[in-house]
DNA sequence: GTCAACCGAACGAACGGTCGTTTGTCACCG
DNA sequence: CGGTGACAAACGACCGTTCGTTCGGTTGAC
């Protein structure tokens, strides 16, 4: 039952746990400003300790964005998300994201920071850009079924939904001033019902 | 009125075009990922060149994000911001924002991506912080007034109204698919009516 | 004995920044 | 009105440092 992976020293990393503390630095730092000598230190390992689980610096991006992409598109394949009405579904993928990037918050801060400069990053963002499209295709439908405002064009709706939802990613912090209820409770408020009284 | 500027060689560059070129680039590349090398051949100069006219890389980050910050506090002195009902002048803040957004997007973009890891860049947040703590100010007053709901922390209202905001950096090109009346009327639409008809 | 895990030392390349020199324009002077 | 000294602007070569990556060897659990 302990599974396949072996621990010859005390302290070995799997995979898991240096993806961890490496995407803490990448976020600390920046990708670009964080050495090899930096994730060294952060891990406790040397630089050729880490070269020996990953092919270098850029794979350890790609990774980690991968996990943050994978939790949110799993989000558009749960059922209150395939089925009832569209502005139901919205309401529950507005929700649920907002879940995942408190959940992930390290790995999702990351994915949304991803610029496109690199290989990997360009895959990241060919694959936000597939989430984004599925995002607008609810919008539309939920303005279709007359259960959101159609006045305004969807995909600037969907823009300004989700990047506001995004936003998050740049203040929240776990035991921080809002609580992770309060943030998602705030969201779908402002979002559907807005400001004014 | 040729003002004290001198051009000795056929095409130099004062400072403030120096600068806007190596604004889109630190935008294009990221601002640690650039090197002087690729700010000289962006600007056509070679690197020495540029140091004769600042002390450094940073330097040139601090002067871009000086811009932006300016550009946005000067929003806050406007009279529309000052007098009124405080709904009216957050949603007025709210508009003039997103212009200003807009109209010097290239330096808000670079301040909103800021995250203060050199000197240069921790003053720069310190006076968003200040300029957030203004517009926090503003809705909890538009709140205490009673024409902003008041069921939600204003703080957090804040964050999130201007994560929707700020968010207009990530996705805005200028001769894109959405002008600029039409995002300024659908920011405040959703911001203020919410979503749901 | 095998093999994943790890280490220390080193690599060439690229980095931000410096330096001494050259270029070109202007104010001034005879 | 031609000549000249001063000086901002720009140049190319170079500095020491740090980068991501490689490599040959060592360790220790099974």
């Amino acid at each position: 039952m302990t599974g396949p992976e072996r621990r010859p020293r005390g302290e070995a990393y799997t995979l898991d746990e240096l993806l961890d503390v490496v995407v803490g630095v990448f976020i600390e730092r920046g990708y670009d400003a964080t050495s090899m000598e930096d994730l060294a230190r952060a891990t406790g390992r040397t630089k050729s300790s880490i070269y020996h689980h990953v092919s270098g610096k850029e794979q350890l991006l790609a990774l980690a964005v991968g996990v943050a992409i994978d939790a949110l598109f799993a989000v558009l394949e749960e059922p209150e998300s395939t089925t009832g009405p569209a502005v139901s579904r919205l309401e529950h993928v507005v929700r649920r994201s907002a879940q995942v990037l408190v959940a992930e918050l390290p790995y999702v801060t990351l994915l949304l920071r991803v610029r496109g400069n690199t290989g990997a990053e360009r895959e990241a963002l060919a694959r936000r850009r597939a989430f984004d499209r599925r995002l607008s295709a609810l919008v539309r439908e939920a303005m279709r079924e007359g259960d959101v405002r159609a006045d305004l064009d969807p995909r600037l709706v969907t823009r300004l939904l989700f990047g506001m939802v995004n936003s998050v990613t740049e203040w929240y912090r776990p035991g921080g001033a809002h609580g992770r209820q309060e943030v998602e409770d705030a969201l779908v408020a402002v979002a559907f019902a807005g400001l004014r009284v």
